[in-house]
DNA sequence: GGCAAACCGTAACAAATGTTACATCAGGCG
DNA sequence: CGCCTGATGTAACATTTGTTACGGTTTGCC
């Protein structure tokens, strides 16, 4: 199909051979915006390919407590990460922010595959050692920093804070929260404030 | 060498394939008891192979805050995960508790060798998917969970609390803290105390 | 213009965790 | 036996973050 070309990983790969690996049983599902396409605990023993809309993963934990994990855009893959692991469940919940369409790919298919095309092998390790450095990262931010240090990695990474309440999500934190340790890094000159939301300075 | 024979992800593949492998460009390092052996943000270019000794991997951040994140016991690979990210550097500290033994081998060649062997790629794959399950595990531990909720996840896991400065390290909490939070639990009958520490009851 | 909804800042209080200090206890070793 | 060391429990206080509530501002819509 068309639309899976458009994803880096099959950038490089002919098209008889993508065609080889489609005869295999997958399967195409589309979600209409709003729609939970995944819940924590389901089994991925599919790669599964968004090829279109836009969606959200978050985290949840026993008391309430939710975490915005990441923002997933199409083109790109559904926890790749994953998909190889003996017990592999997905740990997030994502959600589908507009109407998506997701290809399923069956996993031993695409194994396969990835041994008769040495550029899309190349290219799913360097997806997955991405989502590793991104785990990483994030686990890091969580362990060991406060929010204050979140915020600045946060504006390292973004640029400025828009909306007190998006960041918020991301960070781990409630809104108030976030909002009394920006206005007090404002006050110690750390961040500023105008019409646009707070950045570094 | 009969010393990467042992590790499990060579365990399938030939003598002789093995040794074409060691070919290329490798490098064997030692390190003595209580040595650095990699600090964060050093570039890691070559697949790491500890073949001999344990050693630890902990995390810190700005503020003196510092996780233990991971036991490393040979055989196994240091930092799989970022081997093929495009910028890949370690997020870690990893520290000899012992005399260590690490095998170096050059990505490249590890890539191609990938290729002529089927069994070491699919588990390579699955180290990979482990260590993404590892890495979104304790992610979630520290954004969502509170200090009570992080205990009963490694009573799950462990069993019990033998010591408490050392689980204290793991999980990302002071040694007073996590001492108060285990008495409130005792308390509160979720937990027993004996001689041998801590356990779920 | 007026109204409603969403977002924001802020305050007062509560809960969780860190910090520091100290006393206790067990085990090893003279 | 007595001492020393390390790990532990605990208390008092400080800091960080959550909770709840309220008022203000903006924005879009009628």
């Amino acid at each position: 199909m068309e639309e899976l070309k458009r994803i880096k990983l099959f950038a490089g790969c002919s098209d008889e051979s993508l065609e080889r690996l489609l005869e295999n049983p997958c399967r195409r599902q589309e979600y209409s915006a709003g729609r939970r396409m995944l819940n924590p605990g389901d089994p991925c023993r599919a790669l599964m390919v968004l090829v279109e809309g836009q969606a959200e993963a978050r985290m949840m934990g026993e008391e309430g407590r939710e975490v915005l994990v990441d923002h997933l855009k199409a083109p790109m893959l559904l926890a790749p990460a994953f998909l190889f692991a003996n017990n592999n469940v997905v740990p997030v919940e994502v959600t589908a922010l507009t109407d998506c369409v997701v290809w399923h790919i069956n996993r031993e298919a695409f194994f396969e595959f990835m041994q008769q095309e040495p550029t899309v092998l190349r290219t799913f390790l360097e997806i997955l050692s991405e989502r590793g450095r991104f785990l990483s990262r994030k686990m890091r931010t969580f362990a060991v920093n406060s929010l204050r240090n979140r915020v600045i990695e946060y504006l390292d990474a973004n640029g400025s804070i828009t909306s007190v309440a998006a960041a918020a999500e991301q960070l781990g934190a409630t809104r108030p929260s976030l909002s009394r340790v920006l206005s007090e890094m404002v006050s110690e000159g750390l961040i500023t404030k105008d019409g646009k939301g707070y950045k570094k300075c």
